[in-house]
DNA sequence: TATTTTTCAGTTGCGCACAATTGAATTGTA
DNA sequence: TACAATTCAATTGTGCGCAACTGAAAAATA
């Protein structure tokens, strides 16, 4: 009841901004953590994934994080430049170009131990809370993309 | 039970990444619907904020976006160049800028509409979920912050 | 009042994000 | 097998986002 807003055009009652304001609330609170690495948060997701598969191409890369070339081949040019990872052109398929880690890439995963015991910490008490957040952004997502089916 | 992760840096356990794929797909949905208006997601919070209280300095627009003049300015001078409004240095305190809309500007409040129906069709019959993310999401910004008290 | 400190908008530099495009490689089809 | 369509990474251009800095104005303090 009462969800009706007089004003549909009212900030505090978009589910948008509250995403949005969110989103700035994690770089705020990623920023000095990811610092210590070296790392912006993009970087910091890229490997994320690679932590997890090592070895993907651009597109899988993209695909995973919702981003495609245009972001994600400046990005790990200047992450190979540090030599945290190579890129190597596919053998099979010379289009591609796999990302595949070194061993400094892979000695940081240690550090970033740290970054998530710090979000525990920040939101210690709040388990359910945060499992439940997580799962309505996942059906947000899904929904606004179109639905299950697309 | 069971919120405890096998790997603490798993993608898809985080909530940081779930609240940055449901921004990017907040995108996604907005930009056909704004490319109509001719306006960048950041614009048309602008204007959100702008329809509710006209005349706002810049300080206080990022104040309330979350963003700092580095953004705020020249995203303003370009809608200023479109003629959607206009900046206008405080009199009393010279050192503020006051951000007011133009006739046209406040025209666009009109088409504006459109968006946030859309998005009530895309979530409909979520009324009561998107409540709830909405202010679990809030709660979130505000802990990532440092807490009622930061 | 004089001086220090703070506040404010603006600028620069760097990195992300995405649309649009390019060119090479691959796949699909005639 | 030819050739058309698709896929892939890369590039260019525009706009956001933030740190660091500048210079002017205002506020606080001596």
């Amino acid at each position: 009841m009462m969800s009706a807003q007089g004003d549909p055009l009212k900030l505090d009652s978009m589910l948008c901004f509250a995403v949005y304001a969110a989103g700035h609330a994690f770089t705020r609170f990623y920023k000095p953590r990811l610092e210590a690495l070296g790392l912006t948060y993009p970087q910091y997701l890229v490997f994320l994934v690679l932590w997890e598969t090592d070895g993907l191409t651009v597109k899988a890369l993209g695909d995973r994080l919702f981003l495609d070339s245009g972001t994600i081949t400046p990005l790990v040019k200047r992450l190979e430049s540090r030599g945290l990872l190579e890129r190597r052109r596919g053998q099979d398929d010379e289009r591609q170009v796999h990302i595949v880690l070194t061993d400094a890439g892979r000695a940081l995963r240690e550090q970033a131990l740290a970054v998530p015991l710090a979000v525990g910490t920040a939101l210690a008490g709040e388990r359910e809370a945060v499992d439940t957040l997580r799962e309505g952004l996942h059906r947000l997502r899904v929904q606004l993309d179109g639905g299950p089916g697309a």
